[in-house]
DNA sequence: AGCATCATGCAGGATATCCTGCGAGTCAAC
DNA sequence: GTTGACTCGCAGGATATCCTGCATGATGCT
């Protein structure tokens, strides 16, 4: 039963003093929900009291419950995807397919929720401002870089690719310098080498750009930018790369967008090239 | 101070419990909201006391106090996804990154009225059948069949890449058989080997499916079984491989799901499930 | 192996939060 | 004016929540 429908059944017995808690509580309830009974009793300028009993006339046996209500009302209302997930896959059961495409939609929506484009324009600015990137990428996280890689190709920005492991990495990073940048892709949790790149890094003077999922704010030390958001299914262990694999796209889209003329002209002489061999 | 860069600049002093917590605090953030100390740490597996110690490292004088600051963050939020998808019709305020969230998700939506599940069951079947998998792909498509190479190793499966050109392919080719399966990714246009390899596998008896896009239909001889869906962005220069690559996803998950000795239909159960082969 | 350092869990106390018995005050009916 | 019904606030107890000292065990270094 909701909580406004309560509200109506037990508005005979309601007094002056429990309105103006209901008032609060449905007018501000966006921090309501996080209120103690005192708290909210002070906003409505009644006494602490009357919170308990409202919420036992309203048939909750106290007041945390009326919050909890409250609180999965509000959560219910706020999160309309979750709503449709829900119904979805209530239908297409066995689907794996809906119910995977369901999922990636709405860690896309999270994304969008979690990164700034401001965020984004930072990093692309200083990929775009790198006179080599290097990109260091392990496991899974390698089919990002390789998409990565072939596009900053086309722009035709010098990439070197940090793949292997310990000695192949150190022998690659020699010639890093400080108008390079070192571009990770890390998830789930911090790879074997990072705190080694990362600490040559900072030594030499390169740049830093960290681009991870939930792992990303605790890898240590800390890279001088990070574009991180959950990849899915919040608590599970099923992820797949789309959420990543879509934060370096929009990267590559800024900076196609912000610096035109000079990817349009790289493009252009890239298919002449093309011509040229085909 | 945002709770994220109080956990970045302390990422250093951070133990694996730390971790654990700030996982369900960042990835379950719409609910951590809520919980208490002791509801918290027993999502994250961890000790009640584990909460209170993190809040302290982090620099509150306690948990209450982290969890105050994560509901001021995510009302604050709440606010901007609201504020962003009002402004979405409206792109040319520079913000590439809602603009491409919002294309992947129609483009997603596309994709499950494009393809059944019937269709992912027929190829994780083939798949799952074969003694060996030759996948080829070239260019961007290199990027998905990374991807799906790893996954399949880590079913157990038998992989052969067919990415180089030519020469390089047809030594690959000379042991295909009848009980192999050749895998082709392919978007926008035929690749050139793609007749070649595809001709071969029909004279050696070969099955073969094709994973494409809208050029997949017009491929020339048709595989065996097709599955495309097109990928967003018609007429842009700019196609991601989000589509293909949730594709693979599906048919991967199908394959986990119909071959485990129970029958798990939630993606949540599946997830598990997955994570277990990989 | 021995030691130091640190992470973790436990137990108990401290605090915040909540509930309830009691009484003062208000109002209306008689 | 008295009574009764009711609302509201207070105070104290009950409970939930949180914090901290201590012990144990793990880890790493010498």
């Amino acid at each position: 039963m909701t909580l406004l429908s309560r509200i109506q059944h037990t508005s005979q017995k309601l007094t002056a003093a429990d309105r103006k808690v209901i008032e609060v509580l449905l007018g501000q309830q966006a921090e309501a929900v996080f209120l103690s009974a005192a708290q909210l009793a002070e906003r409505a300028q009644v006494h602490e009291t009357t919170a308990t009993r409202l919420a036992q006339k309203l048939g909750f046996s106290g007041y945390p419950e009326l919050r909890a209500q409250l609180q999965r009302e509000v959560m219910e209302g706020q999160d309309a995807a979750a709503r449709m997930r829900r119904s979805v896959s209530k239908v297409a059961d066995g689907s794996y397919l809906a119910d995977l495409v369901q999922s990636e939609i709405s860690a896309l929506e999270q994304l969008a929720r979690s990164i700034d484009q401001r965020d984004v324009d930072t990093a692309s600015d200083m990929i775009f401002a790198a006179r080599r990137v290097f990109i260091f990428a392990q496991g899974h996280a390698t089919a990002v870089s390789a998409f990565l890689q072939r596009r900053l190709d086309r722009f035709a920005m010098t990439t070197v690719m940090l793949t292997g492991r310990g000695r192949d990495i150190a022998e690659r990073l020699t010639s890093l310098g400080q108008d390079d940048l070192v571009l990770v892709l890390a998830f789930r949790k911090q790879p074997t080498d990072y705190a080694a790149i990362m600490g040559h890094a900072a030594q030499v003077g390169a740049r830093t750009l960290l681009i991870s999922d939930l792992a990303g704010p605790t890898m240590t030390p800390p890279a001088e930018h990070l574009l991180a958001a959950p990849r899915g299914r919040s608590g599970t262990e099923f992820q797949t790369p789309i959420v990543p694999m879509t934060i370096v796209n929009a990267i590559l889209l800024t900076i196609a967008g912000r610096h035109e003329p000079q990817i349009v002209t790289k493009l252009e002489e890239l298919a002449d090239l093309f011509d040229r061999f085909a």
